[in-house]
DNA sequence: GTATAGTTGACTGTTTTAGTCGGTTTAATA
DNA sequence: TATTAAACCGACTAAAACAGTCAACTATAC
């Protein structure tokens, strides 16, 4: 089991994505400038995140990405799973098979912590995160940045519709 | 953050030596037999244990390791912080410095990962761990491996007296 | 003095991370 | 219609970590 910047980064970047939610869709570029992140990177962590159907894209001037789904139907174990970096504690993935054919010593130990691990991110969407109040404050500081409120949701709406 | 073989690979030689404890001191040659790690890598990882003061070694024949404190008094936490597998889930080292000084967008979603994870794994001793049904059939699978009883403690308690 | 076992350091192949670079499509707009 | 902004795609890379090997040295029980 990992967790690196590559998870971080998806996360912080689908944070990103929500909080600029319902202003059309967001650049690669906007992200990585907001958070310090390689564009070219990003673009990798951004294919992964498509094919797991999290995100949708626009291509062409003005395009960007959307989330794919409501904010609250995305967690963050989801969008860690996503790039690849798995939740995994075990070292067989779940299987039991970690020595010779059998369980080790310690598989259960670490079945137990996968378990512990996934609950806990699972349970927190990004609908959650953006209720924070250390995300709002920071959102703020990244610029112009405002997260979007239910107003901007209608007003959006009302242009798309 | 991260969790892999060398994480778990400490934590399961560490439960071999407690689980052999009372019958004096256990060389790494047999942990490397009866868990399936190799020896050359064993002494790597109980180079740091005991540079970490979680085991105490014991030279020439007959030697081997020995857990330095009582089993209640080693949780699996200690374990992992020691081979510098740490379990910090943030890229700042909780230091908050993410993003050019300040804290990043999900800094403190990290932060709660982190006390999580560290709150389960330092709740689980040596010795609850050698309580749970599924480490003792293991360890009885592993051969002649019987785990240490309380007689077995009276035993060497004489013995090395 | 010999065998056992810890101690140490250097070395190695492989994988992953965290990118970079260059190009290609797609689509809005001037 | 040409330009341009953006997603898309594949190959490449430096650095680090992982997992392990190997050889030599030291302490000690017998």
């Amino acid at each position: 089991m990992r967790l690196t910047t590559k998870g971080r980064y998806a996360v912080t970047a689908m944070l990103d994505l929500a909080i600029h939610a319902g202003k059309g869709p967001v650049s690669l570029a906007d992200i990585s400038e907001r958070q310090g992140i390689s564009l070219s990177y990003l673009e990798q962590l951004f294919a992964k995140l498509r094919r797991n159907e999290l995100v949708r894209s626009v291509r062409g001037p003005g395009g960007g990405y959307q989330l794919n789904r409501e904010q609250q139907d995305i967690d963050v174990a989801q969008v860690i799973d996503a790039v690849n970096e798995s939740v995994d504690a075990t070292g067989c993935g779940h299987t039991g098979n970690c020595q010779d054919g059998n369980v080790c010593l310690t598989h259960h130990l670490w079945c137990d912590l996968s378990s512990q691990i996934h609950a806990f991110l699972s349970q927190i969407s990004l609908a959650d995160l953006m209720e924070r109040n250390d995300v709002r404050s920071v959102a703020e500081r990244q610029g112009r940045g405002h997260i979007a409120s239910f107003e901007d949701s209608l007003i959006s709406a009302k242009v798309t519709a």
